[in-house]
DNA sequence: CCCGTTATGTGGTAACTTTCACAAAAGTAG
DNA sequence: CTACTTTTGTGAAAGTTACCACATAACGGG
């Protein structure tokens, strides 16, 4: 079975597996079963061979995964062996929150420009360099970015999307309230604060909470 | 076909339709078909009646769906037509930017307390009592809130997710870089910025970008 | 009042995802 | 080298979710 379509799911418990792998290296454990890492992670064990095999065969029978190779693997397969450039735009609240987020270099992202409508009296973490919005273009385009994060008003999410697209964008998170429709050629992943309270308060009231 | 067990997925376009409506609303559009409002976000018509067909009728056959009627049934079933008081957990720089984002109140959540271990120098809008984090399981209680947004260092994650179900809160939001496994009787979103990027991080070197 | 038009609600099916269950492979001990 | 244990990789079954297609209902015009 190699790389054909693969779903998004599969894609998202990748993620989840290095996040598992990265403890159990911690811990110092050379070797897992798919048993094991599921145990760990909440996911089936025939899921997690499943998974893996859309991509190759990475574990030894009788044995299991060897922690860092399946590491390494997976971080090849999911294009994490790189450091990615991303540029940020919108430098509100949740812009500088997710400027100062440390959590994305440690995954090998590196938010290195941020543009922003208003640029005096903002101030970005060192490693970035903050530009007005009407450089967004240039600065993308000479540098070559490939990835971007929306965190501006819903209002102008979408032109911001386009706009990306056309300095060579391929791929946009976006936290805007409000779906971005993707242009040609570009992912994009919504990530909706605001839904994910109204599925919890979904469960709660079926739940007869409160 | 009535309540019995509503797939994630329905739940999260339920909001999303509600969203759309919004927009519709706005417009001044009183009566949209199930094939307007899928061509305005994006799903099936079909899918969009299975969808609302879980929880009752409420369009008119050959008219289609009266705009705020349907709203009103949306928000009923998701439990909307309400306030929710949410509690924040961890008040960093993403429980911050959380505090200051205004789309929760837009939606009927209220952040109405937040916790920190260090509350010394930290300020909350206005409407939000600032507590150290000892005090939590003590104000959840006595005010009687059900939801929290965990946003505090992923090594903590866990144990204040079971202190706040202990505390009475049924849903919680979390932020950190971690999965916390859902305590008894509570119900879990896990929201992980670092997992999104990589997913993108997928798909643009499935396609062969840079 | 009847007929044509429109758009819902839904049975059936297709597409997709998860889980089961087992043969095949690798290691180990005698 | 053989017998036994372990755990993978995977075909097939089970379970879910999405979509098609049409009978059914409501509306409007003549």
């Amino acid at each position: 079975m190699r790389r054909f379509k693969i779903p998004e799911v599969t894609v998202g418990r990748l993620s989840l597996y290095l996040r598992c792998l990265n403890e159990l290296e911690e811990e110092g454990i050379e070797v897992v079963s798919s048993a094991e890492l599921g145990r760990r992670c909440g996911v089936n064990p025939a899921q997690i061979r499943k998974d893996l095999a859309y991509f190759g065969e990475f574990g030894t029978r009788g044995v299991g995964y060897y922690v860092k190779e399946l590491m390494q693997d997976i971080k090849r397969v999911m294009g994490l062996n790189r450091t990615w450039e991303v540029a940020l735009v919108g430098v509100g609240n949740l812009g500088t929150a997710l400027l100062r987020y440390k959590g994305f270099q440690r995954h090998g992202f590196k938010l290195s420009v941020a543009f922003d409508i208003h640029t005096e009296g903002k101030e970005v973490p060192e490693g970035c360099v903050l530009y007005p919005a009407s450089e967004m273009e240039r600065v993308v385009k000479e540098k070559g970015i490939k990835m971007a994060i929306v965190a501006v008003h819903y209002s102008q999410a979408q032109e911001v999307a386009e706009r990306l697209a056309r300095a060579g964008v391929k791929g946009i998170l976006n936290f805007a309230p409000m779906r971005i429709r993707p242009p040609k050629k570009v992912v994009v992943k919504n990530v909706d604060m605001g839904t994910e309270l109204e599925i919890l308060a979904f469960y709660l009231t079926m739940r007869g909470a409160k």
